[in-house]
DNA sequence: CGGTGGACCTGCTGGC
DNA sequence: TGCCAGCAGGTCCACC
């Protein structure tokens, strides 16, 4: 579900709620989420104080005192949500956290695919979730000269290198396939046959996509919530993506979708070559 | 090593 | 109406 912008969204939502706020009880519903929750995560977090929320690729930080954070993965199906204490559980709670203010933040996630784990400072870089990322599309060091130097030399199709967490943090299925519209290349293109112009655009683009997305509070396709439990607006502006069959925005083609390697990718035949 | 395909889950939709 | 196949925003691992 979540990718770079929906969970830049949830991070914006839940900071003014949550830094500087005190925990007071965690009770933990299901800890079969992708990995078992560590048994010991309630008492670990009672009394902490949260003094930041950030998200890093799709992960979101929430940073305690003494150098503690707790790093949570929404999956493809999860939320996270900051409520009134008496809002009625839903199925799929999996974690709530009482907090000093009398509210609540809750993890709800279906299909449990998402995951909860602590770390210190000085771990997270090291976890395995993290050594191998890629760059965040916003840090400054991302720009065409790093993409090319992945782009040039793979053979894989250019919509599963973008997919690579390890080249680019962030970008999901949904971003993949609009970034792709917007510089007119085939999801299906081999990644090293891209000009090295391509590659610039690609770069770019992929930043723009990126922060439109965010500022439309990301893509509510059917699960996605933010902070406070409402939809995104990314929906209305996608240009190819669950729009198969319905006419290109830009052009007179139609979209079409082919699998790829089990997951969808949609493009503009007439305007992607 | 690079690349592909399946597994992990629940829930929804569309076809019959 | 009911059933079942197929598909869904992510990640990881086995296998070629």
């Amino acid at each position: 579900m979540p990718e770079l912008p929906e969970v830049e969204t949830i991070c914006r939502g839940l900071r003014p709620h949550l830094a500087g706020r005190r925990i007071i009880e965690v009770q933990v519903l299901e800890r079969r989420l992708r990995h078992l929750v560590d048994e010991r995560l309630a008492e670990r977090l009672q009394w902490q104080k949260i003094t930041a929320v950030c998200r890093r690729s799709k992960y979101i930080l929430i940073y305690l005192q003494k150098g503690l954070i707790w790093v949570l993965h929404l999956g493809m199906s999860g939320k996270l949500i900051h409520v009134d204490a008496g809002t009625p559980n839903q199925k799929h709670d999996h974690i709530i956290v009482n907090l000093d203010s009398g509210r609540q933040l809750r993890y709800h996630d279906p299909r449990r695919f998402g995951l909860s784990l602590l770390a210190t400072e000085q771990e997270l870089e090291t976890l395995p979730q993290f050594n191998r990322l890629g760059l965040d599309p916003f840090d400054g060091k991302f720009d065409e000269v790093y993409l090319y130097s992945f782009t040039r030399k793979s053979a894989r199709r250019i919509r599963d290198l973008l997919l690579d967490q390890q080249v680019v943090a962030g970008i999901g299925n949904i971003y993949a396939n609009e970034i792709l519209k917007r510089v007119g290349v085939r999801p299906t293109a081999r990644s090293f046959r891209l000009t090295r112009e391509k590659t610039r655009q690609l770069a770019a683009t992929t930043r723009t996509v990126l922060e439109e997305a965010i500022r439309w509070c990301g893509t509510s396709f059917s699960d996605y919530r933010d902070a406070d439990d409402k939809f995104g607006e990314f929906q209305n502006h996608l240009r190819v993506y669950d729009r198969e069959g319905e006419k290109c925005r830009d052009c007179p083609g139609v979209i079409k979708r082919v699998a790829l390697g089990n997951r969808g990718a949609f493009y503009c035949p007439r305007c992607q070559r």
